[in-house]
RNA sequence: GGCGCGGUGGCAGAGUGGUCAUGCAAACGACUGCAACUCGUUGGACGCCGGUUCGAUUCCGACCCGCGCCUCCA
């Protein structure tokens, strides 16, 4: 299993600390608004990394933090004339529930930084005592980084190049530009907590070293988050954990690649995002997650209607495999693919074992999920070819599909809800199932009349609704397209 | 300005020193009352210029272009 690790821009094998355990930190989300695609990017990304490094056997600790107090949620909160734990606690369910929509996996720890206060002050004490910080004239604590000669090692970075740099901000405060809060006073009114240096609340950086501390340990395996995360805020990380514990302080890095819109990134500060639910209105979420897969983690991908399309169609297709197939692979139509594994009979015609291992070579080789979905292209082909003449090869071969796209969150909903749309709120123009079938029955019985005339112009009418009938000897379903 | 990543067929997107990615789209054929789905077949690509090599899209160098970080942002 090879891994590409952002502080060496290698890829490498992966050697974890303790033999088939894996401890992994992943930067989640300030809770001040709702998330949108961008999160949903690191959210599916490192889903799809907890869940087949589990299929591997690994045993995984997945934590992802989530700041809920900071400048900006206190900006918020006062904006909207709430308190901030009003504030965070709206913000933060709507993530979960973006979260369950998107078919994400709950980490297995969820630390808040106000939970973890304690913490957070004991490991800035013991900077302070490390002389590696200092309180400023403002009340700010900092933390000095000419004390720590590794700064910059993540993002290649020289001090003297930084300080170069024209837009760093210069305050009188800070014995060098470059050296960031550990802890800041609160102004009246604003929470606060009791500190060795005045009330107030942590800076950013700090609480995910301590967060990461408490829940993994002083050195854990992998870290993980956005791409605009790897400077400052890890590199930040680092040098306080390090100067902290005097030990390394992550083995393996890992950074998502940006949502783009025309090419620019997707961010707050440009305005130019999409929230997860108003896309989810739209599409389903597991075109959605597709539309993640189908390019690699690290890689930009370029979000547009267009893009949503394609997913669409592609994902069609490998649903289109399980046609005809359903109820011999001990599902219904109208429940969920991930059941099935369970309910089938496992004494079925072995499936060609090429598959596995090919989808397998892909997804070690650093999570390649475009190669590992190839695979399950050429399976969905193969179902397709023998479906009609060797049934029980095609049902354990659909079986294997399914199998196999469980680490990448794909295949696991109900064909229904993505061929028909079900759910989207978008669609719901009227056109209910009921409906559909009413019109269905109504062409049935002009196709039984041989009335092609009206049969056709009752598909068309169907179909400029965006209705795609599909006429098979066992009847007649529909998909909904276009949505 | 500094550091970093990338430029693959109409589009999306993997990959490799010399036979296939894959998906969408397109064309033809089969199936179909006609379609849809599906199957078969087809075309078409590696930014530009040099170098290494028997041979480079793949390695090296220059150039052009795009993007990211350097400021809160996943």
């Amino acid at each position: 299993m090879k891994l590409y690790n952002s502080l060496t821009h290698k890829k490498a094998e992966l050697q974890t600390l303790q033999p088939g355990k894996i401890g992994m930190y992943v930067c989640g989300m300030t809770v001040y608004d709702y998330c949108h695609l961008g999160h949903a990017r690191v959210l599916v990304a490192f889903d799809v990394i907890t869940r087949y490094l589990r299929t591997k056997g690994y045993d995984v600790t997945y934590v992802r933090n989530i700041t809920d107090v900071d400048d900006k949620i206190i900006l918020r909160a006062n904006e909207n004339g709430e308190t901030v734990d009003a504030l965070t606690e709206r913000f933060i369910n709507a993530m979960h529930e973006d979260e369950r929509e998107l078919g994400v996996l709950r980490p297995d720890k969820e630390p808040r930084a106000t939970r973890y206060i304690e913490s957070i002050i004991g490991l800035i004490q013991v900077l302070m005592d490390r002389n590696v910080a200092y309180q400023g004239a403002n009340g700010d604590v900092y933390f000095e980084i000419s004390k720590f000669p590794e700064y910059g090692k993540l993002s290649k970075r020289k001090l003297d190049e930084l300080n170069a740099g024209e837009r760093v901000s210069v305050d009188e405060n800070k014995r060098s530009p470059l050296d960031f809060v550990l802890w800041k006073p609160a102004k009246p009114g604003e929470v606060a907590w009791e500190s060795p240096w005045g009330a107030g609340r942590p800076g950013w950086h700090i609480e995910c070293s301590a967060m990461s501390a408490d829940c993994l340990g002083k050195t854990f395996d992998i870290h993980g988050g956005g791409p605009d995360l790897l400077f400052p805020h890890h590199e930040n990380e680092i040098a306080q954990s390090e100067a902290a514990h005097g030990c390394e302080f992550v083995r393996q890095w890992m950074h998502a690649g940006p949502v783009r819109v025309d090419s620019v990134k997707m961010s707050k500060s440009l305005g130019n995002f999409f929230t997860i639910r108003e896309v989810l209105k739209k599409h389903p979420a597991e075109v959605v997650r597709y539309f993640i897969v189908a390019s690699h983690y690290r890689s930009p991908i370029d979000y547009s209607e267009d893009s949503l399309k394609e997913a669409t169609a592609s994902l069609t297709r490998l649903y289109n495999a399980f046609r005809d197939l359903y109820e011999d692979m001990g599902v219904s139509e109208a429940s969920s693919l991930a059941d099935c594994a369970q309910l089938a009979p496992s004494d079925l015609a072995p499936v060609d074992a090429g598959y596995r291992l090919r989808f397998a070579a892909a997804m070690d080789d650093d999570f390649n999920t475009p190669a590992a979905l190839a695979v399950l292209f050429e399976l969905a082909k193969a179902i397709n070819t023998v479906k009609k003449t060797e049934r029980q090869a095609a049902i354990a071969m659909a079986r294997e599909l399914v199998e196999l796209a469980r680490p990448l969150g794909l295949l696991q909903f109900s064909p229904e809800r993505l061929l028909q749309g079900v759910g989207l709120s978008d669609s719901s123009d009227g056109l209910t199932p009921e409906v559909i079938e009413g019109y269905i029955q109504a062409r049935k019985a002009a196709r039984a009349a041989k009335n092609w005339a009206e049969s056709d112009r009752i598909r068309d009418e169907l179909l400029s609704k965006g209705i795609v009938l599909n006429d098979s000897r066992e009847g007649t379903t529909w998909t909904r397209q276009d949505n």
